[in-house]
DNA sequence: CCATAATCATTGGTGCGCCTAACGATCCGT
DNA sequence: ACGGATCGTTAGGCGCACCAATGATTATGG
């Protein structure tokens, strides 16, 4: 979708799922820069979040929370590793586990992130007015959370 | 996204950007869901539509307007050529150029496909009021106007 | 008129987010 | 003690969006 000239009005373009997938690959995009001008992406910025917010943890633990896949985690954590932000050690309780834990480098980074991530939203959000982001944020989080109840979070395949 | 039992009110979800990408996700699953219990995926349906709403074109023409890069535009063809309902042909005023168009069945799928679709927005917008509808599509409608011009539609290059 | 630029179709990549399947290692309940 | 669950890891796929390069063809303007 970077195009010049040409008639565009096509049918779908006012569907609520069209207006919802492509304004939230606008926001992605935005976010997603934020975050690279850091030399980071979204999962980067996820975990650390999560270990800021929650502390030290499993790497299941970390993914149950952060939303972020168990096959995927390890990539992160590679990659957060490497750059120091993030450390890997035994639980010498469960020889399973490794503990994950933020480095004070990594609790700068998420500072920066957070910042970057902060002006994305104004970014985002540039043309509505503070009601209308209120708005537009309830009616998503209805939206939001009704769906996530449905299918995602908390299957209970147990009890 | 498929866990089971952790607390996660983790403190980005309330952030305009998560839960637009999130409401995305669902919105896109549903609407792929939809299409793939038809055999089709979300360029199969732009791409017949594209076709339907302006008529024959080359390939160059239906990524301009449906928005599909050009590169991705060949696959797509190739996918619903095999299936039948496009048809490339030569351009005989312009031997660079195939002219795509829809075939018979090619209609009738289109038709299946915006079935399909209308049922997704349903699902998608279940819990909102057709007041609220309104609300959420005028407000993403701005936004997505707004970057659209920003970024995306119509840099003009030339001229 | 011809050289250069632009356009078209195609190939073969990249990246991100989300996801599945399989595996060995370890732990836990009964 | 054993079976089932959990943990980390590897390998891969899918959909969407995007970039770079190539060979053909056409358009342009000097």
């Amino acid at each position: 979708m970077e195009n010049p000239s040409d008639e565009t009005p096509a049918r779908w373009k006012g569907l609520p799922s069209w207006l919802l997938t492509q304004t939230a690959g606008h926001a992605g995009r935005l976010v997603a820069d934020g975050f690279s001008s850091a030399g980071a992406r979204g999962y980067h910025y996820r975990l650390l979040a999560t270990l800021a917010e929650f502390g030290p943890a499993s790497q299941a633990a970390l993914g149950r929370r952060s939303g972020i896949h168990l096959s995927d985690m390890v990539a992160t954590i590679n990659e957060l590793a490497e750059r120091e932000l993030v450390e890997r050690a035994l639980d010498p309780s469960d020889r399973r586990r490794n503990i994950i834990s933020l480095t004070p480098a990594g609790e700068r980074r998420l500072r920066l992130l957070e910042k970057r991530l902060a002006e994305s939203q104004d970014e985002l959000l540039a043309p509505l007015s503070p009601e209308e982001r209120e708005r537009l944020t309830e009616l998503l989080s209805r939206l939001l959370d009704h769906h996530d109840r449905r299918t995602g979070t908390s299957e209970e395949p147990w009890r």
